[in-house]
DNA sequence: TGCCATTATAGGACTTGTACTATATGCTAC
DNA sequence: GTAGCATATAGTACAAGTCCTATAATGGCA
């Protein structure tokens, strides 16, 4: 489970409340990492129970009360054994590869439709991962040094450089199919 | 879910049993798409209950009973419907993208030490990613068309593409940090 | 005054997937 | 002759994540 070192991660640099986090993480590794608030609280609760973290709780006048979270000494070790160790062999799921695995399916025509909606989904993707560095900026709850802001970018670019060659592969493909290169059957 | 859409799509072309589907999984589409045997079984049950396949069980002397699932027209339908139509926006977790989101909590040396692991992994996902056509090849229940198998192969070849843009991404980066360019804190 | 948005936490029901185990048959290698 | 492997199916328990809902305070807007 790697929610729980992500969580983690931005821990380390700063105390934060579950509701913060979960801003942090819309404006930051959402691409690769999506995370439900309510996945958020549940994790932070058994992250307590592990004795990874440490719950302040907050008394606000204006607002309800925050429980905010810090990371303990365990938590550190737990975070760096993790960062440091390798990960089990990829499992990433992808629907869209299942879609283009089974395309041959379907005509020509019908691929070519379907290749240009993914063209079309990786370029608003591409965009919208072009503004992350503002959105996290713009959340004035986030804190970190511009060391670890710099690798936090650079995942960014490997998503967005990883995203573009997929992009000119599949813009290729369907210059292909135009130009009549793949038989029909 | 998709497992549903995926498994629709391999007894488009032909009948197959529980098992035999997760032999042409593992043997194809493992790299973005894994099945669990148990999820094969459970899944198939409930396709059943849909009204997406049949099943014939095929009495067998030398070996237990098969239970062969092949398509209906709902089923075709379905996959029509599921592969022509767009995916939600992607959610496609990767633990190694966090990993190196937060590298920056460490020394460089160290951060050296992560990307080689992480350029090392992706050599070998490289290597098993070659093999995959001579391994579906060679599972010869496994039967497609000439068009059906280069679409198959072709989603292989968008996982390779994109997996060496972004091994050289790394090996770059790999570069930058052994010559002094990222500075350490 | 009523309604909606923001801040803040959390539970219930459900889905998808993993790990492990059980069961059964027949073949082959030692 | 028995251990292990391939074929074949399926259950239990659990983990991780999503969706929806509840609760509660405050502030802004119409």
């Amino acid at each position: 489970m790697s929610l729980e070192h992500a969580i983690l991660g931005f821990l380390n640099a700063h105390p934060y409340s579950g509701y913060n986090l979960k801003k942090i993480f819309d404006a930051s590794v959402r691409h690769f990492w999506p995370a439900d608030q309510s996945q958020i609280y549940r994790t932070l609760t058994r992250m307590n129970e592990k004795g990874w973290v440490e719950i302040e709780v907050v008394r606000q006048e204006s607002r309800p009360d925050r429980k905010e979270y810090s990371i303990t000494p365990m938590g550190r070790d737990e975070l760096r054994r993790w960062l440091l160790s390798p990960l089990p062999p990829e499992d990433n799921r992808s629907a869209d590869m299942i879609q283009v695995f089974f395309a041959g399916q379907f005509s020509n025509n019908e691929v070519l439709a379907m290749f240009e909606r993914v063209a079309a989904q990786m370029r608003t993707g591409l965009e919208r991962y072009a503004q992350i560095p503002r959105e996290i900026e713009a959340y004035d709850e986030y804190t970190t040094s511009p060391r670890e802001f710099f690798f936090g970018m650079l995942t960014l670019d490997i998503g967005i450089h990883s995203l573009k060659s997929n992009l000119a592969f599949v813009e290729n493909l369907i210059e292909r199919i135009r130009h009549g290169e793949i038989p029909e059957n």
